[in-house]
DNA sequence: CTGTTAGCGCGTTCAC
DNA sequence: GTGAACGCGCTAACAG
């Protein structure tokens, strides 16, 4: 492994020279210049990151946590992952992978040990105990979620919008009942922002367009959500007569069972396979959040997750941050304070706000079909094969 | 942000003594460690990864090569990347994610800035450009994807068994006429591996079974794949007599067109959304490759990706092949070497295979259903509804 | 102006 | 248990 000083032997120059000649911090005279590029090369050389980043403080990298679930694995997790990583490098900083199984523990051990500049995270929580662990720490962070009360930059898809957007189209189109499926059960008892907001712009929606929507709080086990969906449907399961107060599917407007439903707007997606196969073929199915490029859905009409447009402006959120709080440091800082002294508003004027992108919704794929009459069994899903999306 | 220093002063002791403490790698008297301890806590001091670096020229991070075509995603990338970031958390290693849109220069420069300790590639080719340049620099790596006189460790599904096995299992079923649909032409034009052993496990299976398998290249393009499949699977697309020589759909044995196949083993997945709606519900399918828990296949036998062994493996390769660079200097090497002289067999002995580790396929989910008549338009797929996968 | 010298950043490790 | 050299590159101050 060549060094510095090897190349300025071989140059015949001072190391300092060399290093200037690299940074261009400074004008050396072409002869020299060349020389040394020369010797760069011919040694393959290239500067040791640890010793730079000892001097200058900085990784060039940022690390990125993926939330992730012991048993479960989400393919959007990973496309954000490898987008986010493109869009970083287009900013000249690598990124560190992060999974927290360890809860916060990684990214506090990667903010101290000076592994990365900043941080994004993946997947926000209202509350997320990872904000406050960063916050403490002061380190640089860009959030890939909608936050309001953390004072951290953040990016998202605008869901209230997206979810009234799916409805409105489908009114346009002529539906006069729509089904919204809602997120998880567990995770509207969680408060998770994306699920509030998707409610949301349901009602909002429905208010508008004079729309009967009924909401149906979906659920992680497949079972159970086909109940709930086949009923909102108004299908089969006929029994269980409507004296027994079933808790959950719970009505948006004044429950006037007034027909079937003739679409479906569902943002949860996570089970969409199996509800496009338990689904009538007749139904016109919305789904809000998917995939780019996803095989399942190309078809339909649909609101994708702008993934490539959150995840380069998570990355440049991420980078503002980093170079904000590098950057305002005209005189050298004070002696070493005690623990936790990070937090105050260090910046110039009052506390500014956080920088933040939220990203409106757009349809995507063919035109809402108009309601169309059950007729039980008979065509296949037109236009399902295996022909180019257009 | 506390240094050693800091934590030194605070314990009255020397900063050495630290050290020491933090490395475990000499014994300290209880009381001095205790007294170390304390200050660490209360400063929350935590060393610096960069100083550590530039003395032990160790980082503890692993880059992860993600391949990368432009325009494209595939799901199994992230799904990779995020089990291997784990399994190699599980060795004290951090992950440096690397999206390989320019080729192998990003590498490059993260061998050589020292950035990594060493790397994982995943979807290796034939002569794939990456290994060349990481062997050149003497580069620990392992490989994700078979590779067979690139000498270095790697990790694979064991393609070849996989397809066999499906083949077999059709034929255990009862089919006696089995499509194959292949990787696509251009995988197979470039001579890719798992490509090419998969038609070999379809071969060997036809002979061994005395099933017909007819093999059918697949394609980018859905509408060609759509065309060919249709074809061999002896459907519509009547015409086009035989006396043209359709150059690609080719016959496994002697073309005896001995009615309809019966069941589809296919490789080529990425297109199965389609594939499924387009092919008729009474054919069996057999995914081979395809991702755990796609619960767009949940209910089709199939042999799964075994992501998460294939991870593990390759972690536990990559961390093998950095301990053994790592460890076999026992004298300081001579004088600055000229560049590239790291080839050759620096090993102990004589040249030491790299170790692998070849995964065995298994099948996944139900049973592959004897073949049936098909019943033209009648009943929708059974058992594919929102029921819970037994 | 162009090039050089010197000290720093921080943790590790060998010799006393 | 301690002192000091060391790993490598950056940059302010200084010399030509």
């Amino acid at each position: 492994m060549a060094t510095i000083k090897d190349v300025a032997e071989r140059a015949g120059v001072a190391p300092s020279t060399v290093s200037y000649v690299l940074s261009g911090s400074r004008k050396i005279s072409e002869d020299t210049r060349r020389a040394v590029r020369a010797a760069i090369d011919e040694l393959g050389y290239h500067p040791r990151a640890s010793a730079r980043t000892l001097r200058s403080a900085r990784t060039d990298v940022i690390a990125l946590a993926v939330p992730r679930v012991p048993g479960e694995y989400r393919a959007v997790d990973g496309r954000f992952a490898i987008d986010i990583t493109d869009a970083a490098r287009g900013h000249g900083y690598d990124v560190l992978l992060m999974t927290d199984l360890d809860g916060v523990g990684g990214l506090r051990r990667v903010a101290r040990s000076g592994l990365a500049d900043g941080a994004v995270l993946m997947a926000v929580e209202e509350d997320d105990p990872r904000i406050a662990a960063l916050r403490e720490l002061g380190f640089p962070t860009a959030l890939l979620g909608h936050d309001d009360h953390a004072a951290l930059p953040w990016t998202d898809l605008d869901w209230e919008a997206a979810v009234a957007l799916a409805v409105r189209e489908a009114a346009a189109a002529g539906h006069r009942r729509v089904v919204f499926l809602a997120s998880a059960e567990h995770e509207i008892d969680a408060r998770r922002g994306y699920a509030l907001r998707g409610l949301d712009g349901a009602r909002q929606a429905a208010a508008e367009t004079g729309t009967e929507v009924r909401v149906v709080e979906s659920h992680r086990e497949p079972a159970v959500l086909g109940r709930r969906l086949r009923e909102a449907l108004g299908y089969p399961c006929p029994s269980t007569g409507s004296g027994v107060p079933g808790p959950r599917p719970s009505a948006g407007s004044s429950a006037t069972p007034s027909g079937a439903p003739t679409a479906l707007v569902a943002q949860h997606l996570t089970l969409l396979p199996h509800i496009l196969d338990a689904v009538p073929g007749h139904l016109a199915v919305i789904p809000v959040g998917s995939l780019p490029d996803d095989l399942g859905v190309r078809n339909l009409p649909r609101i994708d997750l702008p993934v490539a447009e959150m995840s380069t402006a998570v990355a440049r959120l991420a980078v503002e941050a980093i170079t904000a709080a590098a950057g305002p440091r005209p005189a050298a800082a004070g002696g070493a304070a005690a623990p936790g002294t990070a937090n105050a508003p260090t910046g110039s004027a009052l506390t500014t706000e956080p920088p933040h992108h939220l990203i409106p919704p757009r349809m995507s794929g063919p035109a809402v079909a108009p309601p169309r009459a059950p007729k039980p069994d008979s065509e296949p899903e037109p236009d399902s094969g295996l022909e180019p999306d257009p």
